[in-house]
Formats: C-alpha cells, structure tokens, sequence
DNA sequence: CATGAATGAGCTTTCATTCAT
DNA sequence: TATGAATGAAAGCTCATTCAT
C-alpha cells in the first residue's frame, strides 16, 4: 500500500502539479480546484500546505530564483578566463529556460505585478541587485586580467542580463521568431568582441 | 451646451480612460466599471464602443505598436550613416517606453496572454517580425556600406530588439536598478564596437 | 405582462423576502442565495440593490427602529394624563413585536454584534438614548402633573425599556412561558403603582 | 515535569480556553482551531474530550445555568422577611453579570438559536420555568407573610425576571447608557413598592 | 490521549456581458 | 447612443469534523 508521503514530498508533489497548471493556465487563470485536482488532494489540504494561492506561487519562483543565483555564484568563485565562464552562463541559462519552459509566461505575470506590488518588486529588486552585482565581479575579473579593455564591468553586467532576459522575453512570446542559443551566444560573442576590442 | 462629441472622440477617450486604468489596476483587476466611470458614461454605453474588454485592450495595443513600426520605417528610409540612424532609433525608444511608463506592466500581461492565446501569439508574431525586418534592413545597410564587419545584419538586429527589450523589462519591473537612457546607450554602443570590429 | 417595478419596489420587494429568510435560518446562517431566489433575482441582481448582507439587515433594522422611535415621538408630543399614553405605547410595542415576530432572533443577533463591532454599537447606543431621552420627557410630564410622586423620570424610563425589552426577550426565547399583552401590562400597572405611591 | 493532567482537569481547561475565544470573536466566529490553541492542545485533541463546538457552549451555558438556579434555591430556602432575599437576588444577579460580562452576547446568540433549534428552546424552557417557579415561591412567601398585597407572585416573579434581563441585555448592548447596579435596585424598589401599595 | 493531515461542502462577493427602454 | 438593471458563472478561502497513527 502506498505509504504515506512525508509532508515535504507532499509540498513538492503541490508544488510540480501546480508548475502544470500555472503553466497551462496563467497565475490568474488557475483555480485553486485546478492544482488540488492535479495534486492529487482536496481544496481544504491544499490550504494545509500553502497559506494561499500566491504562497505557491512565491515558492515555485524563489525556487527558480535561488537555482538561477546559486549557478553565477559558483561561476564567480571558479578559477581562469572569464570569457569561458561567461559561455557556460550562458549555457547554463539556456538550459534553464528550456527547463522551465512553460513557467516563462507565469513569471511574466509575475513581473508585471512587480509594478503594483512592492513586495513583489522589493523581492525581484533584491535578486536582480544580487544577479548584478555578482556578475559584475565576474566581468571585474576579467578587466583585472586583461581580458576586457573597454567600457565598465557594471555596464557589461547589465547589458549581458538585459540581453538574456530579452532574448528570453522574445522566445517565451514569439517562439518561432528566435533561436534560444543560437542568438544567446551570438550576443555573447558581440558583447565579448565589443569588450575585447582596443580602443584606436 | 458642450457639442456632443463624436463617435471617433468618444472612442479615443474612452481609449485614454482605459489606459489609465490598466496602468493603475493591470488588466486583469481592471473592471470594466472603473472604465467606464473614467470615461464619464455607463457600462452599457462601453459596450456600445467596443465589443469587450479585450478589444479596448487591443485597441491601445495597436495603437502603440504601429507608432513603434512607424518610427523604424522612417529610419530605414533614411540617408546616410546607420550607427547615427541606431542611435536615433534608441533614443526614440527611450522616450516611448518613458512617455508609456505607465503601461509597461500591462504589456508584460499581455505578452503572457501570447503564450495561451494563438491570436495574441500571432499579432505579436507579425509584429515582431515586420520589426525585425525593417531592423534588419538598416543593419544591411551598414554592412553594404563598409561601417560593419562582423556578424550578420539579422542576428545584430535580434541583439538589439533582445536588448531594448530586457532594458525596458528591467526598467518596468525593477526600475532602481536601471538607468533606462544610459544603458540603452552604452549597450548600443557596445554593439556597435562589436560590429565593427575586424576579426584578427 | 408584469409592468417591470421600480427600483424602491425592488428594494422593498428584496427586503421582505430577507426578513423571511432571515427569519427562517437567522443571520449567519442566511445565503445570499436564498436571499436572491426568495426575491426571485439573481444574486447578481441583488448585489446591484444593495452593497453587502450586512446592507439589507441594516436596512431592515432601521426600519424598524424609526418606527419605533416615531410611535414614541407622537405619544411624547400628545396632551393629557401620561398613564393612559404609557399605556398605548405599550400596546403599540406589544404589537410592533407581534408583528416581527419572526425577526426578533435576528435581532439578538444583532444585538450580540454590538459587543465586538463598534458601529452597531453606535447604532444602537444613539437608538437607546433618543428613546430613553423621549420617554423621561413622557414620565416628566407625569411629575410635573402630579401624577407620579415616586422616584425620578429617567430612572421610570430605563425600568420601563428594560421591562419590554425583557419581556420580548423571553416572549421571543420561551414563547410558553410569557404572555406578551397580560405580562406587559401588568409589569406597567405595577411600574405606575409604584410611580403613584405616596411615601408614607 | 509537569505532572500530566487529569481528564477533568483537561475539560475544564478547555471550557475556560473556549470562554475567552467565544467571548471575542463570539459562537459563530470562534473556530475550533482558535479553540484548540487556546487551550494548548491539537484540533484533534480537543474533539477528544468534546463532541463538538456545540458541546462546548453548552457545557459552558449549563455551568452558568446551574450555578445561578443554586443560587435562587438557597434564597427561597431562607427564613425571614422576603423583601432582603430579593435584594440579595439582585445583588447576586449583578454580581454574576459583572463576572460572565465576556459571555452575554454569546449567550444572546444562543438565546437567538432558542427560536430555531428546538432543544435550545427546550433547555431554556425547562430553566426559565424551573426559575421562574422558585422565584414564584418566594413572592408567594411575602404574600403568605403580608408583606405584599398586590397582584399575584406569579406575575411579580416574571416581571422581576423580566427586568433583570432587561437590564443585562442592555447593559451589555449599549453599557454606556445603564448602570447595571443602580437600574437594577432602584427597579427591585420600585417593584417592592408597587407590591406593597395597598388598594385605595 | 493526542496529533497532523485531510476532507468537502459552503459562502460572499465580483464582474464581463447583455438588453429592454 | 446611452442607461440602469440584471444575469450567472466563477473563485478563493474557511472550517467543523474525522481518523490513521
């Protein structure tokens, strides 16, 4: 028989039901009946576990936001060129935006609450600080090195997320218009050369 | 006796209404009362005006993306130099995502709706489309006129829609963080280094 | 065909159906569903007459309590001896109760609210102190006649609002065990024998 | 280590929790969780040692009950002059308001659930009519002794029943207006008085 | 005795839309 | 053209109660 899952399982079970729903409905859309239904559970358990239909929201995307985090962190503290690194940013970003392909309209939504909500904006303020700040260092390594000469690593950090977040934006919205890596890596590369290049 | 307006005006203010109250409310918990009550006339009277709330939406929409083709037509057809006429284009930009501040957030609503809804899908689809082309077009003739040297026309105007489009992303959703004008600028610049570097 | 009412028929139409609705099952236990098929509109419907549950019972209460209160005020501003008008005042009351006498639980409820929402307290404290103040102006007009001789107007009017509204409390609680009309009249006799008593 | 507590002891303890919930947020509000918390023990702990919410109240209600019907025997129980035991009647009445003042508008919910459950209403009708009998007892007894000579001790009972919860339920409506001591003496008086006169 | 987890029915209110006048 | 009135479907959340452990 079954045996009984353990209350985090449980969460995480409401969690990847709820992923499909969002996914397939919108935040707004999805009903609270839709995830319990996919979670397997009643309306009433649902609520044991989440205090509300944005508390699981807020779970699924700190979730994301952490892994997105934890990954730069790992590439600022690694060793040796930075030009490599920054591909398998790249790489790594990618990868993760086909993982979590159906939840990128979810987040749109998300961010556009941003604007009313100043929880929500005061949450993605403090990540993308964190996100830019963390590659700045990455960029300031490799000024140090000698491997970027021109403009400043703050101005390439965020141009560098300005463009995987549009590229992103692009794709999550008009499909067949972009390449995901294709154009990723290419704007990597222009971004590189515009840096590498010596001023005349 | 204020004249009684026409039907094109009534529409029009009806339009501006709604603007304001999808900025203040977002789209979804925008009702169709608040509407109309900005608009100084009866729910009833809306629907006489446009057949829902969608429409309204599609409306201000279409209004704003045309405006936005318009512009970059204009550049195309343009003489001489491209990296001035880009820069032109960015500025341009710049100024209508500042004078449309307030509907950023609806946009990224609506751009949601584009990954459920094929119709929305498909507007967004073309509209991108004819931008990339026309984008695409001008790059060209950078490169026809020797200003360019690396990379292709097509990817170069991804890069750049993929860049506008996160500043304004970044912008809208965390907007401490970013200096709309200065890093539109600086990334333009940047690309353009990149471009016209010659490979060694 | 059934001329369409007007809108203050409607309420009313909408209020009796309440009374009985609230009468049957009591406040809380109300739905606005029952409320709505009673009145024979959707719930919709009933939402556009009034803004809330809480608006309708409020409504129906302060009916109730004008009444009340003008039944008093006429009685105050009659001329002649004050017993035989005390004595028609608690006619009308042992009447008025008769006549609601499906919405005197409704009112304890109402009255228990009092305790934990302050403007049903105000509510009800304004009510209690025009009519307290009213009927001390009857039972002065017995001192200043001579009529009464014992005690003090205000104290005669407190007993006397405390005896009627006991008595409607226990009428409406244990219905065997009062007679309303015999009971009240007799508390009166005793009241204004004790008023008219001569200290000896 | 705190010696584990008797069941009783554990009954009682909840019954107090559920006092001071109850007299908050009143019967309906009061969930059983806010319940439960209270008392320091699981939802499911707390239906261990009671069937019910209902069960709670009426464990609650039937303490109150008893204790104020002991207290009306031992009084007709007494020797003496009757006029003395009426006031200590009151006096205790008061006393006992003062000390339950949290629990009157929870007990005007149950009266208001008197006039749709049944068993509600029989409960309160065999304890009004039980003390409405022993208070008749002891008006009988002034009768008996010459003390009264006016109207009947039934109705002398009932109406002194009458004003005292008029009283309480006033006070507890809108406390400003009586002060629950001195309205309740000074209409015992007026009582007593009435009782007294004789027949001219 | 006690708990954590689950159930499932229920309820007020909102809102896009319609339509007779 | 415009209004007021009405519809009806929907939805998030609560809560008394149950029960395996």
């Amino acid at each position: 028989m079954t045996d009984k899952p353990t209350p985090a399982a449980r969460r995480q079970a409401i969690v990847e039901a709820a992923i499909g729903v969002f996914a397939q409905h919108g935040f707004d859309a999805a009903t609270t009946d839709d995830i319990a239904r996919a979670a397997g559970l009643s309306k009433g358990g649902l609520y044991w576990h989440f205090k509300s239909k944005d508390d699981i929201l807020a779970t699924i995307l700190m979730q994301l936001f952490d892994q997105e985090l934890g990954v730069l962190q790992q590439l600022v503290a690694a060793e040796g060129t930075v030009a490599p690194r920054l591909r398998q940013l790249v790489a790594q970003g990618i990868a993760d935006v086909l993982q979590f392909e159906q939840l990128l309209p979810v987040m749109l939504e998300f961010y556009a609450l941003a604007a009313r909500k100043s929880d929500v904006r005061q949450f993605l303020q403090k990540y993308y600080q964190r996100y830019h700040q963390l590659l700045g260092k990455l960029f300031e390594q490799g000024f140090a090195r000698g491997e970027f000469h021109h403009g400043t690593a703050d101005m390439a950090a965020m141009t560098l997320i300005a463009q995987l977040e549009g590229v992103g934006l692009l794709w999550a919205v008009v499909p067949g218009l972009v390449r995901l890596a294709d154009q990723s890596e290419a704007a990597l590369d222009l971004l590189l050369r515009g840096l590498m290049a010596v001023d005349t």
